[in-house]
DNA sequence: TGTATTTTTCTTGTCGACAAATAAAATACA
DNA sequence: TGTATTTTATTTGTCGACAAGAAAAATACA
């Protein structure tokens, strides 16, 4: 693989951020898969610099939860945990609720040409049936909504729920391809259109409905490989 | 100052959680002052060990927004950002409801008596009138009713804001030494009771005026603060 | 052949040293 | 004397090497 085949003057500080960044991100689209070794000299090879910054990157992640680290042992990509995914799905409905809500009160005139970016980026995602854009911008429209709504604390857990989601929505559409998300267009205008309005209590009741729906699709497609899994 | 006057013997992946622990200690507890600078090489120094490891805990505590880092240039303790108190109060009190609702619905018996035990530590704080005992058990109490809802994305950020919230508390509690604390073991009692009895309506209601009580109680003293600053 | 013990291997944890980047100090110049 | 420029100093970022710990492999022994 040619990763990183360009020059190799690399400024400073920034060989920890990219390491960060790309194992991030291969790990949210599962590109690597849970469970898989991660090495440190084998990482330091494909990125040609020493183990240093690399282990930095992990510590980063792992405190992030996304890889685990044995002491004195092997590094591992985090499993998804699909026996507790019901607290995923609750903590994720409640701040769909609240940063909207909070958009709604507290967002300034500029935050809505930038959500409404994500929104049409979305869309087109959807048109062009590409899913991971799909995955990616609609958690980049999501959480401009929350950052509108200023309050530092709950966009950082809020990403950190969209993160681990993102997980879990890779594997949704790996498995169904379906033409809804068409739907998910239509409820991201109204909240829009609710936030703009600074009609409080319509983004919350929307948000919160938005939020129910994915997770009752989700739910029902685990709940039915659950059965095929005990089936086989 | 004689920190780790001990056996030199340590083993061998103890030395960054030692460092880590300590430093966050001495951060929440204002024994180290919001934006004093952390320099790698004392702390080297003073834990005896390379400055591989004291890297490593700093950059676990930087990833907890406890210190920042400036490229290149010099680490700091983080500062308190009192413009933005209201949003760690708006998360406080919506993580006091939820966490302790969630206790209330789905707690197991074993955790009451963990609950009780930190309830009567600060019960002891309080007549002792141990002003960091009270403080810490205070933490340890909602803590445990946290880990008694069994959501780690909802424990996770409750123990983040209590941490940061312990740092205005030692201010609070430096400034004025009030005997009302009383009351907050009497409303500890009661949402113990709620949780027992696994009323959720009540448990929540009891974690949201307690939350707000405190929230209210704080932000008189800041703004008499204010007052006062204007005036000098 | 099966189990206990030793040896090897592989990965992480720690170290000391050097290089780069920035701020502070010193110098030159008007 | 005031400002621009060079030099020094200090702190961080990166490196290569070595040691420790734990699993796997190999060996010894019954």
């Amino acid at each position: 693989m040619s990763d990183t085949d360009s020059l190799p003057e690399r400024k400073r500080g920034s060989g920890v951020k990219m390491v960060y960044d790309l194992l991030r991100d291969e790990i949210l689209d599962l590109r690597i898969a849970p469970g898989s070794p991660v090495d440190e000299v084998q990482l330091a090879e494909r990125f040609k610099m020493s183990r240093t910054p690399i282990r930095e990157a992990l510590v980063r992640l792992a405190g992030e939860g996304l890889i685990e680290t044995l002491p004195n042992r092997s590094t591992m990509v985090s499993n998804i945990d699909f026996l507790n995914l019901n607290t995923l799905f609750d903590a994720l409905v409640l701040m769909y609720r609240v940063t909207t809500r909070l958009a709604a009160q507290s967002h300034r005139p500029e935050d809505l040409p930038i959500i409404r970016g994500f929104h049409e980026d979305y869309a087109a995602a959807v048109a062009a049936r590409d899913t991971l854009a799909m995955i990616a911008t609609n958690v980049a429209f999501h959480a401009a909504i929350a950052e509108a709504g200023r309050n530092p604390y709950f966009t950082g857990l809020f990403r950190r729920l969209l993160d681990e989601a993102r997980r879990i929505l890779r594997l949704y559409y790996q498995s169904y391809e379906e033409q809804f998300p068409q739907r998910f267009v239509d409820e991201h205008a109204e909240i829009i259109a609710a936030i703009e309005a600074r009609d409080v209590e319509a983004a919350d009741r929307l948000g919160k409905a938005h939020a129910e729906q994915i997770v009752a699709q989700v739910q029902k497609l685990f709940s039915r490989n659950d059965r095929l899994d005990i089936a086989l």
